[in-house]
RNA sequence: GGCGGCAUGGCCAAGUGGUAAGGCAGAGGAUUGCAAAUCCUUUAUCCCCAGUUCGAAUCUGGGUGCCGCCUCCA
């Protein structure tokens, strides 16, 4: 079994082999930076970031290129509201960008082009098409001639002669009627009086959306790349008019395997700016929501399927995410405890066994979560095979969390030191890694704290002895409120993590 | 209307021919003064109808409901 990934072009799901052996092109659409992002974005970013990591672990070298859309009408728009630059829209955003993708554990792309850096690039692919035929200008515009085009509509599936021209009614202005046909799109607009501009043969004016991932990624990473990522919502007229632009130009496939995400759902309907139903990723991470859980919400479901974002869910999330927290962060917290050497994650791609009685179990283990992950990043099954390792790992963290420590004679023969380096390491293949919430928490450096706490445990204590439940329960409250829960142990005695 | 997709336990969600992963919630047990937290155990025949098959959640046909795209969008 090799890796297998559903292509949006041919509508199936094929092995995956890289056009150059042992090396994976990867284009990914990015923003259009005029907002900051929402939960979709983060959907759409953890499902690639998940994928790149998998090729990473499974040996290719990966190319990962993903552009910045930094020329558009609500750019604009958004400047002419703050009275300020395109530019300084774009950097703002794009920065911000930066921030919330980092936040979230995801990979920075290789490199990250801007509209505005590769103007020349698509200044010249588009005068390669015009030169061709496969484009014309008309008053400083510049249109793609859809209907010249052979194999237009193949991606998304759509039948020009077939499709119903419903155009009736739709954008009846001037740009419409210099089109040659209504499914001409812009390759270049003349500019408007106003608004920033770029020099180029046809005068000055911008490029459209669609052309610049054509002349990106024929710049970054040639004229056929391995796979190109994006969001469902894409297909069309997007990435459709991607193809047939790059394709038109140089006459080669411009991707081989096409990967779509499922949208992100708020009540059975699409997340998105438009119906302002969004929540953006700052936002979540404000509410507490750890980057962890969010990647465990987003990951517990196919990355092709729809996704309902609810209340529900991400606590559900959150609260999976603590037991398999508490697991992951076991050899690390109490290396010392369990005598444990250096308890680092192994290197990539290796499984070592210095016990060979687990190593066998490891490795099938290890086979589910490659099994899983190889049939179309079936990433719900492999947090499943997460799971199920850490279930001794999570209880003997618990366990010692709560001074428990036969809990490390009783688990002695299970041998889970190996066990727990596999959780690492392939938690990592998801971008999944330990939190700090996880910490045992007793931060007892801090005295005053610490003797606050003591002496309301010795109070309730008295309150307890005195059968004064009533008071004991309040001191209890108290504390939980301050974020100390109180372990009432066997003897008497009791116990305090930081929850 | 056209194209694509989905429908699995209370909720979320894997599973594409051999008798249902996982998470959350719930239940029982351990622990506790009671809780909380934690540990252990445990809970489904897969939207409807018809068909193919020794055998279907999984294939075919029909129906119903829902979503995405067809305009900017991850």
């Amino acid at each position: 079994m090799s890796l297998r990934l559903t292509n949006t072009l041919t509508r199936r799901t094929e092995p995956f082999t890289p056009l150059k052996d042992g090396h994976v092109s990867i284009y990914c659409c990015g923003v259009t930076v005029y907002d900051l992002c929402h939960l979709g974005h983060a959907r759409s970013y953890i499902a690639w970031d998940v994928l790149r990591r998998y090729l990473i672990w499974r040996g290719y070298t990966v190319t990962f290129v993903q552009n910045f859309t930094d020329i558009d009408d609500k750019i604009l728009k958004r400047a002419a509201e703050k009275e300020c630059s395109m530019q300084e829209i774009s950097e703002q955003n794009i920065e911000a960008f930066h921030q919330d993708m980092d936040s979230l554990g995801i990979l920075r792309p290789d490199r990250m082009p801007r509209a505005t850096q590769c103007l020349d690039g698509i200044r010249s692919l588009i005068g390669e098409l015009e030169a061709s035929g496969a484009a014309y200008s008309v008053d400083g515009d510049v249109y793609f001639a859809v209907m010249k085009h052979h194999g237009y509509g193949k991606l998304s599936g759509r039948d020009l002669n077939e499709q119903q021209q419903n155009a009736d009614g739709r954008v009846a202005d001037a740009e419409e009627a210099r089109k040659q046909h209504s499914f001409d799109f812009a390759l270049w607009k003349g500019a408007k009086s106003g608004e920033p501009s770029f020099p180029s043969p046809w005068g000055a004016g911008r490029p459209g959306w669609h052309i610049e991932c054509s002349a990106m990624v024929r710049e970054e990473l040639g004229e056929t790349i391995d796979i190109h990522l994006g969001g469902a919502d894409l297909i069309f007229p997007h990435h459709e008019n991607e193809i047939a632009q790059s394709e038109a130009a140089t006459g080669k496939q411009l991707a081989r395997y096409w990967l779509h995400n499922g949208m992100v759902n708020v009540g059975g309907q699409k997340m998105s700016k438009s119906l302002g139903n969004f929540t953006t990723i700052r936002a979540l991470l404000e509410n507490g929501v750890s980057p962890m859980t969010l990647r465990l919400f987003i990951l517990q479901a196919h990355y092709r399927k729809p996704l309902d974002f609810t209340a529900d869910a991400i606590n559900a999330a959150a609260t999976g995410w603590k037991g398999l927290n508490a697991a992951l962060g076991l050899g690390n917290i109490y290396s010392e405890t369990l005598n444990w050497p250096e308890c680092k994650p192994l290197p990539q791609g290796v499984i070592q066994a210095a016990h060979p009685s687990n190593q066998e179990q490891c490795n099938k283990i290890r086979q589910h979560f490659i099994d899983a992950l190889d049939d179309d990043l079936n990433s719900s099954g492999a947090i499943a095979v997460l799971f199920d390792l850490a279930r001794p790992l999570r209880a003997l963290a618990n366990r010692l969390k709560r001074g428990d420590t036969k809990a490390i004679q009783e688990t002695a023969k299970l041998n889970l030191l190996p066990r727990w380096q596999l959780l690492v390491e392939l938690a990592n293949v998801l971008g999944l890694e330990a939190e700090k919430a996880a910490q045992p928490a007793p931060e007892r450096n801090n005295r005053v704290d610490e003797n606050h706490i003591q002496r309301a445990i010795a109070t309730r204590k008295e309150a307890k002895a005195a059968r004064d439940f009533a008071k004991a329960d309040l001191i209890r409250d108290e504390l939980r409120a301050q974020g100390i829960e109180l372990i009432d142990k066997p003897g008497g005695l009791t116990d305090w993590i930081s929850s």
